[in-house]
DNA sequence: CATTAGGGATAGGGTTCT
DNA sequence: TAGAACCCTATCCCTAAT
């Protein structure tokens, strides 16, 4: 029908982070026209970047049945790394509680006003890591 | 306690055909809010929809789903199509004119714009035999 | 007219049952 | 081993509200 399902790469997915950092969450047009992350996220649109970071934080809430079915698929053969879908989102996945301060990303400090009912403190941690991750991948 | 498994019966699927060839595959839940089919879909849901339709072409082009899967990773290594240019990669690739008029199925026209993208020459004479099918039993 | 929030539908990979 | 039925959920679509 339309488009065969554009999946998110490990990169769109750091940039969707940092841009939610810089601006908030809400902010998808704004992130979507600066210019920091317009050419990674260009084939998204500002519905896409809703979507996508309504699943971020579903997923990240309740894990612990993915866990479940990941320990099973454990027990088979090959891992199988992707290049595209390696680095970020796997690495973070391992949300033990971390005692950090929130930091400073790039472009500005957080946006405190909603920031805060909208991202838990540990995912306030998960997207710092993502937000260092894609500016080091920058730069 | 899920389902006990329930096996698709002939008017079921018939009706799924004539579904499709009425509102397009795709449009499951259309489909089955569709009157003309809703009383004999009514114990199925629009992914049942989907997976039977699914099943019913995997096994008309090739004999299994496996098949039809390592196919397309020998035939299309990495289509990843933008989606600003999707429509034509779609149109191009079923591109058979066919000689045959399309049935009318009792409530309308086919929808005839997208249909000739999803369904091949094949398909659609078996389409219209079921059809034809569905519609005696009916009448 | 543009954008966003939220509900809902679809696509496609995966799993279970026969 | 295969095939049919069913599950999971990322992605995409529709609509009301602003």
């Amino acid at each position: 029908m339309g488009a065969p399902k554009q999946k998110w790469t490990a990169e769109e997915e750091a940039a969707l982070k940092a841009g939610v950092l810089k601006h908030g969450a809400g902010k998808w047009r704004t992130i979507l026209t600066d210019p920091e992350f317009s050419a990674i996220l260009h084939m998204r649109s500002n519905v896409d970047l809703k979507d996508k970071w309504r699943n971020i934080n579903v997923t990240a809430i309740w894990g612990s049945r993915q866990k479940a079915k990941l320990a099973l698929k454990r027990n088979l053969p090959a891992p199988k790394i992707d290049n595209n879908h390696m680095a970020l989102s796997t690495v973070v996945r391992h949300d033990e509680v971390l005692d950090t301060k929130p930091l400073a990303v790039s472009g500005g400090p957080l946006q405190s006003t909603n920031l805060k009912e909208q991202i838990s403190r540990l995912q306030k941690i998960k997207l710092n890591i993502s937000a260092i991750y894609y500016l080091m991948k920058r730069n």
